[in-house]
DNA sequence: GTTACAACTGCGAATTAGTCGCATTAAAGA
DNA sequence: TCTTTAATGCGACTAATTCGCAGTTGTAAC
């Protein structure tokens, strides 16, 4: 019998403390095949699409489970519109390029160093940050 | 007779075709005189206390109006509610506190920096951006 | 000044994103 | 298998924001 092998979200899930369920056992199949950020209304179709009867009530909530958790990343547009993405195995920046849309993925640990060292003095301890920078092709 | 001197935004406001009515009048006093980071109904709060009368609509359409020229900045935190400030001379970034909401500006010279050479690397140019702090107090 | 017209206003109703209470179901550990 | 309690679906609710409309008022042109 074919089984989807458990998404790392699965195994995550129940670290957590987290139930399991069929419904959710949904939404994580949706959270893994995603590659762009989906708002909740978003994830609701494509979970429905696969199993019908899924309440959306049901996406809010585990959706905000899953936040607090830190196993996703809710993202906050200016559209008003709560996006989400599966938390990467490592942090990133975004580099978004005004003209095409492109998003592109970028680490520097100075700056996380620097971010740690200005908190610091602060007197301030780091949740965790966003940092995105809109650029432009160069020419 | 004793008048205010035209705040930047209210000279801004005519170069941008937008009319200088009463009402707006009150509400760019307000964020003038603002060095904090109001939502809307804070920023209602402060209009109504200079002149009673002015509705809240017309401080979401006045905002609305400012954002869609650039003379202010939209924030959308974390905590559901959008909050403005008046577009600053000079960029700076932010630490929210996560437990209380408060917002505090910051400005490291380095991290602009870095932030050049990594997007000059990649074959960027900036044209603006965004970093958020979410941090907690230590103690 | 007067006029004219579109932009703007206040109001309350409508819309939208998100939450909540409740009765029911079903994970998961014993 | 039994038990406990988290999770679910539903629909009602709330909070933030928008919108329709009728009346008002900046502003540019006379």
């Amino acid at each position: 019998m074919t089984q989807t092998a458990p998404s790392s979200l699965a195994l995550r899930i129940k670290q957590a403390g987290l139930r399991l369920t069929a419904p959710r056992r949904v939404i994580l199949q949706v959270l893994d095949s995603a590659d762009d950020h989906p708002d909740v209304e978003e994830l609701h179709r494509r979970a429905q699409a696969i199993e019908p009867g899924i309440s959306i009530a049901t996406v809010y909530r585990t959706m905000n489970a899953l936040a607090e958790h830190g196993l996703i990343e809710r993202q906050r547009f200016d559209d008003g519109r709560t996006r989400y993405e599966a938390v990467p195995e490592e942090h990133h920046d975004h580099f978004i390029d005004v003209e095409t849309g492109q998003v592109v993925e970028f680490r520097s640990d100075e700056i996380e160093r620097l971010q740690q060292d200005i908190a610091r003095a602060h007197g301030f301890e780091i949740v965790s940050h966003r940092l995105d920078i809109f650029v432009r092709r160069k020419r």
